[in-house]
DNA sequence: TAGATTGTTAATCGATTAACAATC
DNA sequence: TAGATTGTTAATCGATTAACAATC
């Protein structure tokens, strides 16, 4: 692709600073050093210098950073300096919920339609986006150009789905459902994977003592059973 | 808390083998390799050895991981060998996809109740759990002696909702809204954001060539504009 | 015993942090 | 000029990968 290629870590902490800077223009604050940045998205004033030079020098030694400049920059950066067209695949509860929130909330993207296969959404309407039948995605997906897609549907039909809108020229997918999906090479899948994120959770809310006298009583319960098949 | 502290990237991975697990004994596979494990979860398998050595040493040298005794294990370390009760906060769309899924799909946790402020949700039913005004929240906390709170209110009052259930003993959220959360030490935040998600996504989506005419082009017009200005 | 695969130590790689010169 | 903060290089830290002895 190019020259250097910029890590992922570094990429997902670009939104972040979007949105801080966001917030500072509806303030009206002009200014912002790397150590103010580094107090509202929590990363060290060095990282966030460090990732901005990957792509320019958009700052003033001495002074700090032009908020409107440099959220102008993250956007170029990014790719929101136009509204990115994305369709939204499956159309249950979650589907609904995320057409909804990038319906009202998300300036950035332009959701084009929503898919399902159910005839009882088909035909329904999300804050004005059609829920269209899935054999319709190819037909949109080229007619708009659509490289982003947002998948909802359910994990053992989301391969299926991954695959036909690739083969009509999707290169970027936000994955929901609870699978390890395959892509050629040049597609991103980005999974978002709520029983992954709750069970990790689920680990720190457990003390530590707890989980080591479980794992201990675990390898009791096997002893004595071993020594029952023994007697 | 304990001697080593293993680090969030392993314990993430955990849920991942987890799932694996659950599929090969679905599959009546009684047996598996590391390297089988590395082909269905994308991880390499020194990797996987190395994170399951961690908590233990599970597998049979020459043969490979035993599926049901591996899962019990991992059933344990992450500590979902008994039910946990969750509650969640905000029963907008968001919050009710999370609900009926985790209500209907999700086997380890239960979903002791919902809060809303919304007079109109308040009183609802999702798949049998109740929307509770969010005043009641304490009062359920303490009860039921939950530890672990999805949270899925708007960006604004997000702060306040963690600092009440965080009060009353809840000590990991899983946070939804997009915001920076701040909790006090032991209190896990982890973030599920969306925008972030799909903005990263966004960039990864457009290519590499476009985003570097565009920087350059952003250059330019300024150049312009502060020639203009010198006119 | 031969073949296979784990568990573990050492080597490598990449990301973060520290330090500081450049410069507003 | 003095004070401040960026941009960048070097040092450190942590995570992944490679290698291999242990052992089924």
């Amino acid at each position: 692709m190019s020259s250097r290629n910029i890590s992922k870590t570094v990429i997902k902490r670009l939104p972040v600073y979007l949105r801080i800077l966001d917030n500072l223009i509806r303030r009206d604050v002009e200014i912002v050093s790397s150590r103010e940045l580094s107090l509202e998205s929590g990363f060290s004033a060095e990282q966030i210098r460090k990732d901005l030079t990957y792509f320019g020098a958009f700052g003033t030694r001495g002074t700090g950073y032009n908020t409107v400049f440099l959220r102008e920059k993250l956007l170029k950066i990014i790719g929101l300096d136009q509204k990115t067209k994305i369709i939204v695949i499956g159309a249950g509860h979650l589907g609904t919920a995320l057409t909804r929130y990038n319906a009202l909330k998300n300036p950035y993207v332009e959701i084009v339609a929503a898919f399902d296969r159910d005839l009882q959404v088909i035909g329904q309407k999300i804050c004005g986006i059609e829920v269209l039948p899935f054999d319709q995605a190819p037909e949109i997906i080229r007619k708009h150009n659509i490289k982003v897609a947002l998948i909802t549907v359910p994990a053992d039909s989301a391969q299926e789905v991954v695959d036909k809108v690739v083969e009509n020229g999707v290169t970027a997918i936000l994955n929901f459902a609870p699978a390890k999906l395959h892509a050629p090479e040049g597609v991103h899948i980005h999974n978002s994977d709520l029983t992954i994120e709750l069970q990790s959770l689920i680990y720190y809310s457990t003390a530590e003592e707890e989980r080591l006298s479980r794992l201990k009583q675990g390898a009791e319960e096997e002893k004595s059973q071993k020594m029952l098949k023994l007697e």
